[in-house]
RNA sequence: GCGCCUGUAGCUCAGCUGGAUAGAGCAGCGGUCUUCUAAACCGCAGGUCAGAGGUUCGAGUCCUCUCAGGCGCGCCA
């Protein structure tokens, strides 16, 4: 149950009787305590069409309304807000329909979507490094709330599979064999094929007929490929399952996959008439972009030799997407700086019919990550960060810490929270950014673990458990949140209910608006608010309804939050 | 030349699409452990929202211009 939309739609037709059309009521959670739970903010915007005073229009609404059994006070203040006082008693029965549901008051959409979500995507041709780590974590972030939320969702990893650089990879290969030891090293493999390529005119040679054999389907190629692909996408899986995204070999389908589509991409775009010839290149000329020159830009998508290029695959892939896989929306999980060439392959697939109207296309975009001297993260020697490395010194230094803080567990403990927190702290800290800044990646800010940080929701999940192991300890029977009722006795009770409430209405917007931050401002929020309630409200030692109410309130809290990190593809932990 | 993004407290960032007196976390200062995990909690201080105009009941948010930084714009992805 939506809190919000339960407020917007009262509040909406309450409006609509007043004579103010179909306004938007404009819910919002309340800015101060002082004014209540929710605002209502549409009245002025209501009254302003109308043309009547806006207080005396929220007057004749709050007539209308009728709210009374869901709030306990409403009053109109300022020029024209609506403040609601939600009732103790409504908010207890809520808290009970949500205790009793597994989806914690997430209602299963309406009308459930299609949806392809194209993220990680990482070039087989390398090793993962930084630049992937964004959209793998973010994507996956995303396809899960998607998921919850009763959606088909359909992960597609756009592996880069079918460059030209993999002429020079198995020309490579050819030449120093096929150990499995050569390729341990996918970024030395790289570093050495580029550099007998730039060196060796014969080699460079070698390696172009290599890719025209590959791309012809020539029988060593097609094999020393796939087995270069195989080793680069088990190293691709090993990161995903270290990072606990969810992305599998089911979900790879890499350039390679669209190539015997491309020509038949082309001839499309010529029967729509959208095709056109310039300087021997074919492409699509479009008025709504400009070029360096000014002129209209012309985007490219058979090369004059007969190539083609990415905007041609991405072509492809959108129809595959709409057509075989019947999506209705589909994200693009990449870095901000290919904004126009979606927005440009977006405009021509919708002209050329290879989207309808109702399909919604998504570029998600997001920033670079930057090191603390604010240009693009790199190593200290000026090179690329394997994303391996990244993660063994994030389970490295959250070890250190956890060593440190909690002293004399045994050794499989310490593995086991260093991984958690390691990994979810590097998780977090890039989800809790609103992901169209760059942001600043810093080791000590993200394991400082302190503030807005993966760690500190995970104590007070770790805090709860806690409680109820004591309580188990103690041989009393620890009431759980879906047999106990609860009741509001204390302001710090009351804070944690309405946050518990605002689950729903926080997974919706993070759907409706693909910024995963949402979810852990929210998170922060509730957290703090059971941290606040942990200090002020004894649990154990308290008495009768009291403590029951109360551990039920811990029971739902802790679903809450391991909901909301799992949703974020965060680890909790019994015992920090 | 055209276009996109960014500019908010000393630092790192929020700000729910136009709402009330702009919020957090670090860092700083002051309190709270014989009491369910102090990796915590409570309080204080900190602001010309880059700048200038404009739109209106109301602007960090929308429009115009300026400044600063980043990125992109025909055969790489």
């Amino acid at each position: 149950m939506n809190l919000r939309d339960v407020l917007e739609q009262r509040i909406s037709s309450a409006i609509q009787a007043a004579g103010g059309e179909d306004a938007p009521a404009m819910v919002a959670p309340s800015a101060k305590p002082q004014f209540g739970d929710y605002q209502a903010n549409g009245c002025m915007a209501a009254a302003k069409r109308m043309e009547t005073n806006p207080r005396q229009f929220a007057e004749t609404v709050l007539d209308k309304l009728d709210i009374s059994d869901i709030a306990q006070k409403v009053e109109i203040a300022g020029p024209g807000f609506i403040n609601i006082f939600l009732r103790d008693e409504w908010l207890c029965g809520r808290l009970g329909d949500i205790a009793a549901d597994e989806k914690l008051g997430v209602a299963a959409k309406a009308q459930p979507q299609t949806v392809v979500v194209d993220y990680s995507s990482p070039n087989l041709a390398k090793e993962m490094h930084v630049g992937h780590l964004r959209s793998t974590i973010i994507g996956d972030a995303l396809a899960r709330v998607l998921e919850f939320l009763g959606n088909k969702v359909i992960r597609q990893n756009h592996v880069g599979d079918w460059g030209t650089q993999f002429g020079m990879l198995l020309t490579h290969l050819d030449e120093v064999g096929q150990s499995g030891e050569s390729l341990a090293d996918l970024e030395d493999f790289y570093r050495d094929s580029k550099k007998r390529f730039d060196e060796d005119e014969d080699f460079a040679d070698t390696a172009r007929q290599a890719v025209v054999k590959l791309q012809a389907g020539d029988e060593h190629c097609r094999e020393n490929w796939r087995r270069f692909l195989d080793i680069s996408l088990a190293h691709c899986q090993e990161v995903y399952d270290l990072l606990g995204v969810q992305l599998t070999a089911a979900d790879v389908r890499g350039e390679s996959a669209y190539n015997d589509d491309l020509p038949r991409v082309v001839a499309d775009l010529d029967t729509a008439t959208l095709l056109a010839e310039s300087q021997g290149a074919r492409g699509v000329f479009l008025d709504e972009f400009k070029n360096k020159d000014d002129e209209r830009a012309f985007i490219i998508v058979e090369k004059s030799g007969g190539g083609y290029l990415y905007a041609t695959t991405d072509l492809a892939a959108i129809r595959y997407r709409t057509g075989e896989l019947g999506a209705t929306r589909i994200l693009y999980v990449t870095d901000s700086r290919q904004g126009q060439h979606f927005a440009q392959v977006f405009l021509i697939a919708q002209k050329a019919g290879f989207a309808s109207p109702e399909i919604s296309l998504e570029h998600v975009p997001f920033g670079m990550m930057l090191g603390d001297d604010g240009k693009p993260f790199k190593t200290r020697t000026g090179g690329t960060v394997k994303l391996m490395d990244l993660l063994a010194q994030a389970r490295a230094e959250a070890e250190e810490l956890v060593r440190r803080k909690t002293p004399g567990l045994d050794d499989d403990h310490y593995a086991a929270v260093a991984k958690a927190v390691g990994i979810g702290a590097l998780k977090y800290a890039d989800l809790a950014q609103n992901r169209t800044s760059d942001y600043v990646f810093a080791w000590d800010k993200m394991l400082s673990l302190e503030g807005n940080t993966a760690p500190y929701m995970q104590y007070a999940y770790a805090r709860i458990r806690s409680i109820f192991r004591k309580a188990a300890e103690a041989g009393e029977p620890a009431a759980d949140s879906q047999e106990a009722g609860i009741v509001i006795t204390a302001p710090a009770e009351r804070n944690l209910a309405v946050k518990l409430l605002q689950f729903a209405e926080t997974i919706d917007a993070v759907a409706a608006t693909t910024m995963p931050n949402i979810l852990c401002g929210y998170l922060f929020e509730l957290a703090g608010a059971f941290m606040s309630f942990y200090e002020a409200c004894p649990v154990l030692k308290s008495h009768g309804q009291t403590r029951s109410s109360r551990l039920a309130l811990c029971d739902l809290t802790a679903r809450v939050i391991q909901k909301a990190l799992e949703l974020l593809g965060i680890e909790t932990l019994e015992q920090m």
